[in-house]
RNA sequence: GCGCCUGUAGUGAAGGGGUUAUCACCUGAGGUUUCCAACCUCAUGUCCCGGGUUCAAAUCCCGGCGGGCGCACCA
C-alpha cells in the first residue's frame, strides 16, 4: 500500500513547485510545522472556501471566528486541561507508557490528586508491575499536556492560557449569540476554520500529524427530543462503513446511506446526515470515492466528551488516515461550561405541544398566623413548607427547618390545598453534533489522489488532476512567443480574466510552449489559453485541457463568457 | 521519548581526510523556434548546524536540528 518512492517523488514535487514545504528550513526546520507556498496557499484557500460554502448553503449554519489564545478556565471546563495534565510514566524495560494514576489506582483512594514525587513513591514502594512486560522499573512521572501554554498579560497580572487545541470551544463560547441570531430556534449550527495547536510528542508522516494545523469544525446544535428531520433516502451510492469494530475485526460493509439507516447500522439520523454531507464535500474537492470509508469508534478510543463517533478515513500513501471525525458530543460541553461559568445562557427553550398543567397539593402558609409565632424564624419555616416533597398525613407535625431545629406546625397555621400551574415549556441543554475536519490531511489526500505519474513520448510526465474547484488557478495564459505583440496580447487577456470576480489566471512566457504546458499540468491548472499569430489576426485563442491535452480554438469574447459562467469545459 | 537508518545546489543523484566538490534536470539572460519538458551560448546556485580529532574535515568522532521506519503516544 505504502509506496515510499512515490511519496518521495510527490514530496519533492510539492516542494519544487511551491505547494508544501518544511517551515523555517533555513534554520534547520521544525518538525511538525509546514509552509504552504505560493501555489499551496492558493489550493488551501480554495479547499477552505469550498468547505465554508458547502455548510452555509442552507442558511441554518453560520460562520464565526474566535481567538486562538484561550484562557485556562475554558479548557478546564471543556476537559482539555484535566485530561492532558495526567502524569505519564514509562516502563524502563519495554518503554510502554501509562497514566501513572491508573497504575497506582489500588494503592491510593484518589491517585488523581497526587504529585509526581508521591506517585513515583507509590509505584516504587508497591513494586507495581508493567502490565505489558511485568518489569517493575518506571521512569519518573511527568505531566503530559499536549497543549501549548502561554500567558495573557505580563508578570503578576498575567493569566494562564493555552493555544486552542480545537476550534470547537469558540462555538460554545458564542452559543448565546448564536441562539439569538437564529431567533431562539433549534436546530442551528456554527462553523469555524482556523489554526489549532497540539504539541505532539512525535510528529510523523509529513503533513499528517502537525503541531500547528488547519481545522474546520462545525457544531450543530439540536434538541435531542426533536432531532431535525433529514431525508437522505436519495443517497443511493455505495459507501464503506466499518461499524462498531470488535477486536481487530474490521469488517467493511458496502452499503448506501439510506440502507445503512434502515438496517440500523447508522442509528442516529443526524449523525448519518452529517456523514452523508461529509461524503459529498470530500467528493466535491476531488477525493476518490473508493478511497473513503467511515469507521465507528470503539468505546475505548472515544474522546472524553463523545457519545457516538465516526471517523472518516481516507486512503493514501500513508494508509487509511482519519481526516474527519463526526461525533455526537451530546450536551457535555454546554453543560460543563454552564457549571464552570455559572452562565444561564447556555440553554434552549422547548415549548410543549400542549402546555402542561401541573397540579400539586401544598400546605399553604397563613402568614398572618405564622409570622407572629415564629418571628425571626418565619422565613425559614416558609421555605421549608414550600420545599416539602411529601405532605404529612396529620396535623400538627414537626417540620425540620434549615437551621437544624424542628418546629411544630399546627392546623391553624396552614391550609391544605391544590395549586394548579400552567407550564408552557422547559429549558434544556442542546445536544451538539460535531463534524471536525483536518484540512491539512484532506489537502494531502487531494494532492495524493490527484498526483499522476505518466509517460509522454518516453519521458516521465507528472500532473495534478485537481478538480477545478481546488486548482491553484483557473487558467494560465501563454503567449506562444514573446514577440510580434503576442506577449502584450497575452497580458491584456490575462488582465481581462483576472478582473472577473472569483476567477484567477496566471501568465507564463518563459521557455518553450511545451515546457510551460508541463509546468502548468504539474501544479494542476485545468485550462491553458495560448495566444498565437492567429490570435493577433482573428481574435481567437486555443484552449487546452489539462487532462487529455486536447485543444480547441475559440473566439476570445465567447471564451470570456464561458470563463465568467464557469463552464469552459462545455467548449469541448 | 527510546531504538535502527539518514542529511551534498530548487529537485534527483555521484564522490567519501588533500588542487577550484561532480553530474543531470530545473531556474535566469540572450539567440533560435508557428503549439506540448527541442536546440545553441552564457550565468546563478550545494556539502544541515555546533563542537572535537587532524597540518588539513563535506568526508572520521560527539552533540543538536531535520527526515524515514519500528515501539510508545495521538481529544
Amino acid at each position: 500500500m505504502t509506496d515510499e518512492k512515490r511519496i518521495e517523488r510527490l514530496s519533492a514535487m510539492l516542494k519544487r513547485r511551491g505547494i508544501i514545504l518544511p517551515a523555517f528550513e533555513i534554520y534547520g526546520g521544525v518538525s511538525g510545522l509546514i509552509d504552504y507556498g505560493p501555489v499551496g496557499a492558493s489550493i488551501k484557500r480554495k479547499v477552505i472556501q469550498n468547505w465554508i460554502e458547502h455548510w452555509t448553503i442552507n442558511g441554518d449554519i453560520v460562520e464565526i471566528d474566535s481567538p486562538t489564545i484561550t484562557p485556562e478556565p475554558v479548557l478546564i471546563a471543556s476537559g482539555h486541561v484535566g485530561e492532558f495534565n495526567d502524569l505519564m510514566t514509562q516502563c524502563e524495560k519495554c518503554s510502554s507508557a501509562f497514566r501513572a494514576d491508573q497504575l497506582a489506582e489500588n494503592y491510593h483512594p484518589n491517585p488523581d490528586i497526587l504529585g509526581a514525587e508521591e506517585i513515583d513513591h507509590i509505584l516504587d514502594s508497591n513494586e507495581i508491575e508493567c502490565p505489558n512486560c511485568g518489569e517493575k522499573k518506571w521512569t519518573p512521572a511527568r505531566p503530559m499536556n499536549l497543549m501549548f501554554g502561554t500567558k495573557i498579560g505580563a508578570m503578576k497580572a498575567s493569566r494562564q492560557a493555552y493555544m486552542r487545541p480545537e476550534t470547537a470551544q469558540g462555538m460554545f463560547m458564542l452559543y448565546p449569540s448564536l441562539y439569538r441570531h437564529f431567533r431562539q430556534k433549534l436546530p442551528f449550527g456554527a462553523i469555524q476554520t482556523g489554526k489549532g495547536y497540539r504539541n505532539e510528542i512525535s510528529p510523523r508522516q509529513g503533513m499528517i500529524r502537525l503541531r500547528e494545523f488547519n481545522m474546520a469544525e462545525l457544531e450543530y446544535f439540536i434538541d435531542p427530543e426533536n432531532p431535525p428531520i433529514t431525508d437522505i433516502s436519495m443517497k443511493k451510492e455505495k459507501i464503506s462503513l466499518i461499524p462498531d469494530p470488535k477486536e481487530n475485526e474490521h469488517e467493511v460493509v458496502s452499503i448506501s446511506f439510506s440502507d445503512a439507516i434502515s438496517q440500523g447500522i447508522l442509528k442516529d439520523q443526524t449523525v448519518a446526515y452529517f456523514l452523508s454531507r461529509t461524503w459529498d464535500f470530500l467528493i466535491s474537492v476531488g477525493i476518490k470515492p473508493s478511497k473513503i470509508r467511515f469507521r465507528q469508534h470503539e468505546g475505548t478510543e472515544m474522546a472524553h466528551y463523545a457519545q457516538d463517533c465516526w471517523d472518516c478515513e481516507i486512503l493514501g500513501e500513508h494508509g487509511w488516515i482519519e481526516c474527519v471525525g463526526i461525533a455526537n458530543r451530546t450536551c457535555h460541553d454546554l453543560q460543563s461550561h454552564e457549571k464552570y461559568s455559572n452562565s444561564n445562557s447556555l440553554r434552549a427553550w422547548r415549548e410543549f405541544v400542549e402546555p402542561k398543567i401541573e397540579s400539586k397539593e401544598v400546605l399553604a402558609p397563613k402568614t398572618s398566623i405564622l409570622g407572629p409565632i415564629f418571628r425571626a424564624k418565619a422565613g425559614l419555616v416558609l421555605e421549608a413548607l414550600s420545599e416539602l416533597s411529601e405532605l404529612p398525613n396529620q396535623l400538627p407535625f414537626d417540620l425540620l427547618i434549615k437551621d437544624g431545629t424542628k418546629v411544630e406546625i399546627t392546623a391553624e397555621m396552614v391550609e391544605r390545598k391544590t395549586v394548579r400551574k400552567n407550564i408552557a415549556g422547559e429549558w434544556f441543554t442542546p445536544h451538539v453534533i460535531e463534524p471536525a475536519f483536518g484540512i491539512d490531511r484532506i489537502i494531502w489526500h487531494i494532492l495524493d489522489h490527484a498526483y499522476e505519474e505518466t509517460e509522454k513520448e518516453g519521458e516521465k510526465y507528472n500532473l495534478l488532476r485537481l478538480t477545478e474547484s481546488v486548482a491553484p488557478a483557473d487558467l494560465i495564459v501563454l503567449p506562444l512567443f514573446e514577440k510580434d505583440g503576442m506577449g502584450d496580447s497575452a497580458r491584456e487577456l490575462n488582465l481581462q480574466i483576472n478582473s472577473m470576480k472569483g476567477v484567477t489566471s496566471l501568465i507564463d512566457s518563459s521557455k518553450s510552449i511545451g515546457r510551460r504546458y508541463a509546468r502548468a499540468d504539474e501544479i494542476g491548472i485545468p485550462w491553458a489559453l495560448t495566444v498565437d499569430h492567429t490570435t493577433l489576426e482573428e481574435g481567437t485563442v486555443t484552449v487546452r485541457r489539462r487532462d487529455d491535452q486536447k485543444q480547441v480554438r475559440c473566439d476570445i469574447k465567447e471564451l470570456l463568457n464561458h470563463i465568467n459562467s464557469g463552464n469552459v469545459s462545455s467548449l469541448f
